[in-house]
DNA sequence: ACAATATACTGCATGTTGCAGTAGAGTCAA
DNA sequence: TTGACTCTACTGCAACATGCAGTATATTGT
């Protein structure tokens, strides 16, 4: 029986249309471009162009470096047929995973600081990606994309991503300022500032500068 | 040897804290109104709470509704001071999975079609629970909070969702309006309104209205 | 010459999901 | 009142995914 294809057989195949990768630079450079995308372990990165082989969709070839063999991977026609067959079925629903958020919903478990030090940490994991991002596109203004005719998707995408730190960084700041209000984390209950934060929200404005 | 304490577990005792729940009570809860910052499965959620119990962070006992029995779920003293502590450690990084973004990043696999119809998709996702915290906001105004002296917390908190969403949208919006100029999804490169995309994009600066 | 770091993976225990299955309770309509 | 359907209330199990440790060679800097 052939394995089974996952979104992340896809993501990695679609890597792999892009050029032939050792297994090695496969799953790292699926980490670096996709970590706020598609985040994946190593192990499973690993493991993907292995089920690719088997579905006909890459081949392998060993390529020695001395003593050491390496894995390079290669796409098939089949591969690049399924991966035209993938952009038409159902995407699956956004899956967020933000502990810092937990954090601040049950943060009358713990102190103000606390709740400020896993802001603090959020900020931390976000802004490195968000400063890297931003380096990136003036990489692409002299020249820097690795894949010149993609850069019409890449910047599409990077927008994406550097609109979405904006929003969490603003969000924390704002985060921040409220909970500097606080006499406590404890039973604050409806305080003139919330009420008229829950206002906005009710209307969906933004209560973000 | 008693079972490892995750995120997870936090979670659903952070629930518990609030009050009893039954097993049923307790994963729909929390699949409610964690779906955005912390989604989990039923399964998962469901098993969470008996280990609570072998950690002695909660207590079970059996009610029974006529001819069937339901776990009610009680947190204890120690599940409290271990909620507490837990505010103290260190917070995962943030984990976002977009599937309709690699739809995007690899656009050039598929038709124009393809990527306008997953970021519907996307769209649709998010919409839909756009409008139900927005509508929750509402109650809030109306009294309508089961944890009043919490009000505080879930409103910073849902001010994140709202705010996400937005800019979500946002982004949809835009990159609906930037594909809408393609003839195609291959090969474009660096077209001049990518190129004004990168460079506001170099400077950190929004791209959106 | 040595240490540190990068390359290039594999094995295994544990964590998590999806799906099927079981079964009682409430609700509405023919 | 009987049948269909949905909601409540879970459990078992296979498959999927992660984290960590382990193995071993290659390269780079001091």
């Amino acid at each position: 029986m052939p394995p089974r294809t996952t979104t992340s057989s896809y993501a990695v195949l679609a890597l792999l249309a892009l050029k032939p990768w050792t297994g090695y630079e496969l799953t790292h450079q699926a980490q670096r471009s996709l970590r706020y995308a598609w985040p994946k372990s190593e192990r499973l990165l690993y493991a993907e162009p292995k089920k690719l082989v088997e579905l006909g969709f890459a081949t392998v070839h060993q390529e020695d470096s001395g003593k050491r063999t390496r894995n390079v991977y290669t796409i098939t026609g089949e591969g690049r047929q399924a991966l035209n067959e993938w952009t038409r079925t159902r995407t699956q629903p956004p899956r967020l995973e933000i502990e810092a958020l937990l954090r601040v919903l049950f943060a009358d478990h713990g102190s103000r600081e606390d709740v400020l030090g896993a802001l603090d940490e959020f900020e931390d994991d976000i802004g490195e990606h968000h400063q890297a991002i931003v380096e990136l596109m003036g990489c692409y203004l002299d020249g820097g994309h690795p894949f010149p005719q993609r850069i019409h998707l890449s910047v599409l995408f990077a927008a994406f991503q550097i609109e979405m730190f904006k929003t969490f960084e603003r969000w924390i700041e704002f985060a921040r300022d409220e909970i500097d209000e606080w006499p406590t984390t404890q039973d604050l209950g409806m305080t003139p500032r919330t009420e008229t934060l829950t206002r906005l929200l009710a209307q969906d404005q933004s209560p973000l500068n």
